[in-house]
DNA sequence: GCGCGCTGAATCGCCGTTCAGTCACAGCGG
DNA sequence: CCGCTGTGACTGAACGGCGATTCAGCGCGC
């Protein structure tokens, strides 16, 4: 308990606050991952985050409040660049494409947000699953859109609910993270597996056009 | 806190514990699908079971192992039938569209079943998920075996893992189960999506074949 | 009578949360 | 310039509630 005191940010910051909060949030991460949300103290948190267990309570309400926090934060964040990488594509099908390669990617590279988000995602009481659903479902709406969009368009067979596509899709990208973020740490084993699922998946979903 | 003795199973039994056991294992089912293995309480569940609170700790060790035992005795019944199911078909696509229907059937019969099994598997500490896991490699692995085979016989392209695929697949019954567990009600709704993701991935799993 | 299966109130440890202080600093008056 | 005091962020030991687990007894069937 020595070091504290390096951060002193200037003077220009009115408060360090923001700084902080992030602090608690990034140390929850790694804690809730390694051990999921109940079997995390609150106290190891503040641990990690090299803040007393009482500030932690100046920043959120509850633990329960730190892991909604959480969410929020972080889901916001990947939606917005989730949004933005796919506008930035023309085809319905390399947007599937680049929706698959995004979620691994995301999650290749932040292996423990991935394991919050698909672990955790699960846990918590109903308050948190209610909370979870509101966010997930602009994640899931999303999807959806980008495949019925395709289906207008003509690039996808119709015969097929983009929102039961969307749900399928979400649900196998995050088998393959599951099972990847709990076993072997095979480095580019998620990009592989994403490959292949986008090649199955986008076969899948072609019309059965050319060949009648 | 009446009846009790209702069970009586002739005498032939050494110990009528079997009934008891599963009595108990029924209501943590519902018990845990209604709130959670963390929220739930081991006095709620002894009082679904209409046994005294002590009385749980005469079969299961903890509150732990309540919920291991109830994944390994209802994970082995389902594997064993599931096992039989595929036996029964013989060929590969088929197979695949058997395992959706199978465990999409399930879920909705038992949903109280689905929704521990989806839901709670990734809750509980890492121990439950180094168990879990276990059990759950054999169902992925019987999964994977079915689409080796069907590659095999010249069925399904080959140029995708078999293990990958089961993981997706896995993962996309698993997220639409979870989706319908959570949300709408709506019968009938399974079926459906089940019927649609078989669609989209037997297409996607067919040879190239025919056109060349 | 005896043992066995069961009971359920009491125990006990744990951990989220609180809050009385500490500390660093800024402003201010001398 | 310097010391004094007010302010607010932060600390961390202590509190209190909760709920898993225990165990002293109870009664039924033999």
């Amino acid at each position: 308990m020595t070091e504290r005191r390096f951060s002193a940010r200037k003077r220009d910051e009115p408060r360090a606050a923001g700084d902080k909060r992030e602090r608690i949030l990034r140390a929850a991460v790694k804690v809730f991952a390694r051990k999921g949300f109940y079997a995390s103290r609150v106290s190891e948190i503040a641990k990690a985050a090299g803040v007393a267990d009482g500030t932690i309570y100046l920043y959120f309400k509850s633990k329960d409040e730190l892991l909604t926090s959480l969410f929020e934060d972080r889901i916001t964040r990947l939606l917005d660049v989730l949004r933005r990488e796919i506008e930035a594509v023309p085809s319905g099908p390399d947007r599937v494409r680049r929706i698959i390669e995004f979620q691994l990617g995301l999650l290749e590279g932040e292996r423990d947000l991935a394991e919050v988000i698909t672990v955790n995602l699960r846990q918590s009481t109903r308050l948190l699953k209610q909370y979870a659903t509101k966010r997930f479902t602009e994640y899931l709406d999303l999807m959806a859109h980008v495949i019925a969009d395709a289906q207008h368009a003509g690039e996808l067979r119709t015969d097929v609910s983009p929102r039961i596509v969307a749900r399928a899709l979400f649900g196998a990208l995050d088998g393959l993270a599951l099972t990847w973020a709990l076993g072997n740490p095979e480095p580019g084993g998620l990009k592989r597996a994403g490959t292949q699922l986008a090649d199955v998946v986008l076969q899948g979903l072609e019309r059965r056009g050319p060949a009648a």
